[in-house]
DNA sequence: CTGACTGCAAACGTTTTGCACGGTA
DNA sequence: TACCGTGCAAAACGTTTGCAGTCAG
């Protein structure tokens, strides 16, 4: 989706670093703060760190983004979508988003804990493809 | 089991800091760093926090320890067991082990993503039965 | 025009490091 | 005795905050 509406429907300022903030998440899916702050210094060389972090946590509390914190690892940020898995390679750190059907994991967890869950965060490590070929 | 020999199976020297660490570790099953400094201060009113993050540091590196990683939470550490899942109360923050039967869907990733998959994480968030009541 | 956003600098909390002393094996 | 662990202080990070100037709506 075009990245400006995305902005505006979230009710947030469009503005030149932000564009290219969501620019970005969508090209890589997933990013940390600190690559975000090295492809921005491209287009903004006198970028902050601290205009990034208020975007990224203005962001989370609008729901527009997900955090996603991963065993060993810094977190990352992907655009909120419908919940779903990921799996990590611990080699070249690519990270995927996976479709996995949990919902019979889901209510036995439901039957056993009486929890009333209200959502779950699922993360595979391993060693991807190419790493493997290597 | 014994934190004494615990501790000497994974060739760490037996200190009575480390005996406590591992000691409060077996109590509570997940604990926090600022916790277990907190605890720590009563058997050891001097204890520096550098001591604590070297020693959990260290237990972990030898695969005593395990780093449980929960979205909006401070990491809390566990002795390392067989694989489990995690369900954490938003409202009280308690955290408990449950154990889930997730080869299928495991082999399922494996065939889709061609990954060889080492470990996975897997955390539930919602309210305890406890919470709900008040 | 007004309020929100940016960038800078400083502050803050957490984790790590270096060192001298003391304790374990 | 030799080495490892402890505690202290300082340093190194990552993240947040306050402020003045600028920009989007």
């Amino acid at each position: 989706m075009d990245s400006q509406l995305l902005l505006q429907q979230f009710h947030l300022k469009v503005t030149p670093q932000r564009l290219e903030i969501v620019n970005l998440l969508q090209i890589k899916g997933h990013i940390s703060i600190e690559d975000l702050f090295v492809f921005l210094q491209n287009k903004f060389p006198s970028i902050s760190l601290a205009t990034i972090y208020k975007n990224i946590n203005k962001m989370c509390q609008k729901g527009f983004l997900s955090e996603v914190k991963i065993p060993d690892t810094k977190n990352v940020y992907e655009l909120t979508k419908e919940d779903h898995a990921h799996i990590v390679c611990t080699q070249c750190g690519t990270i995927l988003d996976i479709d996995i059907d949990i919902s019979t994991t889901l209510s036995d967890v439901k039957n056993t804990t009486k929890f009333n869950i209200v959502s779950s965060s699922v993360v595979f490590e391993g060693i991807c493809p190419n790493c493997m070929k290597i």
